[in-house]
DNA sequence: CCTACCGATCGGTAGG
DNA sequence: CCTACCGATCGGTAGG
């Protein structure tokens, strides 16, 4: 009985929480309301508090969801053997295919993750930070290797990242290309462009 | 004496729009209220409206400023005779000198636009449309002479586009190189990756 | 899960 | 340009 009840709440949990994705997706986090997303889900605005704490808590889930899952990646390419520019190229294909995967939650987390209050924004910053630290290093590395060529590496990967996941035409894109010739083409822009030929 | 007070009009105006254009980039448009406006510029909220007509006015102008400047340039552009390839070398580098010159404008104007309310809202989009489209016929040109890679040019513009345009840390990189090492830097990246070698 | 309702804040107006 | 103030809407709580 408690086992059933729990798992109920989960998945209503669940549901809030991918509503409000796409709702803060659509709308942005501030111009959301809670009657929106009420009516998604399809209960009375007050009743979303036996599921979750506030508005803000469902922002701080999607972000850090998303930034959990490209701290494992980023963890797991470094640690593999190979030389730095396909460090990189297996990061680009991790990011298109979150974003074709989850388009609304990264979406979310890549651009309204500035309205998250401030134990979060702090603790959200700082995991970003890290992240692109850690991908810069890979890219100097690749220059230091002649793989890559000779640029500012804090200027490269805000490229690589911004040229992907800021894209706000997935559904588009998506229906126009096949995912796996969308991404081709972005991968040969971008690691050609940082190819040392 | 009509022509003086005319001015001094014009120029609070202006001071309302640029201080409207920073506190919509640093906050959003949705979360920045009027009071916020008001006390940036020094006055009390209601005073705001002998100048500006709305809060949705300031976004409008903001976004169709924006908006002029580039189909302006690719007007400008499309009637030079040279390689489609330093065509959109020379739209780049039009793009990475107004996110330098004129970041918040363009932060708002990229970002902010589906806060505008419908007569502009749609106006704006069909400029958007309209340039990313014969921006699109650039590349494709491109594409067609072997200048450029043979590659879906629908997703080529939008991965340009916003590798530039949604970068929201200019301030810091900006500090970090000199604003001609970036654009070396940008343009590099970019047109080599679509440089067919 | 709902109804009833709260204090705060919003964009904007009236009137001087 | 200000004071006074409006109706609407917000996130969230109380109580059942």
């Amino acid at each position: 009985m408690a086992r059933i009840k729990s798992t109920e709440n989960n998945s209503k949990r669940e549901v809030i929480i991918k509503e409000a994705s796409k709702l803060f997706k659509e709308k942005g986090f501030t111009a959301t309301s809670m009657r929106d997303l009420a009516e998604r889900v399809g209960v009375e605005a007050p009743s979303l508090y036996n599921h979750i704490q506030s508005k803000s808590e469902l922002l701080k889930i999607i972000c850090s969801n998303v930034g959990e899952k490209f701290a494992v990646k980023i963890a797991e390419v470094e640690q593999i053997e190979m030389p730095a520019i396909e460090k990189v190229e297996k990061l680009l294909r991790f990011h298109i295919q979150e974003m074709i995967n989850y388009y609304e939650e990264e979406y979310v987390s890549g651009r309204e993750w500035r309205y998250l209050k401030d134990p979060y924004l702090s603790e959200y910053r700082e995991q970003r930070r890290n992240y692109r630290k850690r991908f810069t290093a890979i890219i100097q590395e690749g220059i230091d290797q002649k793989e890559i060529k000779k640029l500012d590496a804090n200027t490269a990967v805000l490229i690589l990242l911004n040229a992907i996941t800021s894209i706000d035409q997935w559904h588009r894109i998506v229906h126009k290309v096949s995912s796996k010739e969308l991404e081709e083409n972005i991968v040969t822009i971008l690691i050609e462009g940082l190819r040392n030929n």
